[in-house]
RNA sequence: GGAGAGAUGGCGGAGCGGUUGAACGCGGCGGUCUUGAAAACCGCUGGCCCUUCACGGGGCUCGUGGGUUCGAAUCCCACUCUCUCCUCCA
């Protein structure tokens, strides 16, 4: 959520920055004529409560209080009845300026490229080469049938598409990019938690999934409507509001965490997209990295968190490359996103694994995240930052592809034979 | 699911319906003292909002939402959460 108080003082800069990600700006005197018919109302309110203050507070310095009271009621009440009048529209208004500013995006950066969709995307850097085959490589979903890892006939049987069954070495597969992604991330300063997948309502309002993304959303039912509970996009949700309505001492920042948690995605507008394979599914798993740090470094600590991530490629022996996201492309919650794209071969292609995105104090303003410096200082907001430390099904899939052999088998990269316990899988779907 | 207890400031812990935004202790900050530190002593020490160039002024806030009252942290109702016991359970 936006800072109200930039769209007073810097109406312009806020124009423009929507104008940017290709959205109307007329929402900027809308909301400012809301918030001056706001302000006057509760100028109005507050001066008639204080003097009725003024009024109980001569009752109870009064000798004789009852005898101050029955002399003053009838003014009281005159009051009364004025402060409810003077404040009858303060929710309505207070609620249409909430309701406004939270479907505004985040402000970008001015190191945004300007662009509509991913075309404008600007490539930052890249690293390591395709693998050159001296066959035609095949699809992930081909390779991982074959050696009876995958399993996605089965999977549609019990849950229907953009589903996915991992059996032996592959399931072992899936659990050892879990340990190593995880060991990685301890290694690299992060503390893991282990959240709930399920959160309110207002948990997934205030890391800005709702209400734009409801769509997206799995629900469970709760016994009553307002009980329901969403099952979570992505662990950025349960880190990044772990510190909900909290003050955190400066000397603590900044805090690193990351999860592995299951993720759920309905897909919705993605039909026909993806539709084969690991690449896009309504349930996947991740292990994501969020950061709680200071306003003045998170775009240095961007970078960190970015190389965090493709360093965990490198170690793979993934070739990839890293976005720098367009104006028009980037997320609602963020000022500045890089993507991580890793080259399947089976694809021709790169694909996204890891978004990292500096959200600066909009999701902490949404959640009530604040730091204060020292002991005299004033709260202020965090910055939020959050970005998948290794997408487990997505990595599968590029495993299979860059090591898949001609024989059908794979080879396991070096890294991750501690955590699998095989160092390749036999074209039969034994282990060696 | 059944029975009880409770939710107060960074923490602990008071609080007859009327200068209580909240005693007291701890912690934190500033100062005196000291070569320095500790101890001791003195002072300050929640958040949000409106208003003001500023100094300041004002409103709200004792789990949340309602109610009673001229006046509520204190009384009433509902909800949420925590703890103890029983029951059940991965």
């Amino acid at each position: 959520m936006l800072n109200l108080d930039l769209l007073r003082r810097e109406p312009d800069h806020v124009r423009v920055a929507a104008r940017r990600r290709g959205i109307g700006a007329e929402f900027v005197d809308r909301i400012l004529e809301l918030d001056r018919e706001r302000r006057a109302a509760i100028t109005g309110v507050e001066a008639l409560k204080a003097e009725k203050n003024v009024l109980t507070a001569q009752i109870s310095r009064a000798a004789d209080k009852k005898a101050a009271a029955a002399e003053l009621r009838p003014q009281i009440a005159e009051l009364d009845a004025s402060i409810a009048a003077a404040g009858e529209r303060l929710p309505v208004l207070e609620q249409q300026i909430d309701a406004e500013l939270a479907e505004i995006p985040n402000i970008l950066d001015g190191s945004v490229p300007d662009g509509s969709d991913e075309h404008a995307n600007v490539l930052v850097r890249s690293w390591g080469e395709p693998p050159a085959f001296d066959f035609e490589p095949r699809p992930h979903w081909e390779i991982g049938e074959r050696l009876g890892i995958l399993d996605f006939e089965r999977a549609a049987r019990l849950s229907g598409a953009r589903f996915t069954v991992l059996r032996g070495a592959g399931a072992r597969l899936s659990r050892a990019l879990v340990g190593f992604f995880l060991d990685r991330a301890a290694r690299n300063g992060y503390v893991e938690i282990d959240p709930p997948v399920l959160v309110t309502r207002s948990t997934m309002w205030s890391t800005g999934q709702l209400t734009k993304f409801a769509d997206q959303m799995y629900v469970v039912e709760g016994d009553a409507p307002d009980e329901a509970l969403y099952l979570i996009p992505t662990a950025e949700v349960p880190l990044t509001a772990l510190h909900r309505d909290e003050i955190l001492s400066g000397d603590g920042l900044p805090l690193r965490y990351t999860a592995h948690t299951p993720c759920f995605r309905k897909e919705a507008g993605a039909a026909g997209r993806d539709t084969r394979g690991l690449i896009r599914q309504h349930q996947f798993e991740k292990v994501e990295l969020v950061w709680l740090t200071m306003p003045e470094r998170s775009f240095d600590d961007l970078e960190t968190l970015v190389s965090n991530a493709t360093g965990l490629y490198e170690q793979l022996g993934i070739a990839y490359r890293v976005m720098l996201l367009c104006a028009g492309d980037t997320g609602f919650n963020s000022a500045k996103t890089y993507d991580i794209e890793i080259w399947l071969p089976g694809a021709n292609t790169y694909r996204e694994a890891s978004s990292c995105s500096n959200c600066t104090d909009f999701q902490a303003r949404r959640t009530s995240i604040r730091l204060r410096r020292d002991a005299t200082a004033k709260p202020e907001f965090v910055h939020t930052l959050n970005g998948s430390g290794g997408a487990i099904g997505r990595t599968l899939a590029a495993i299979l592809e860059n090591y898949q052999r001609a024989d059908g088998g794979l080879t396991v990269p070096e890294v991750l034979r501690p955590f699998a316990g095989f160092s390749a899988i036999e074209p039969d779907g034994s282990t060696r």
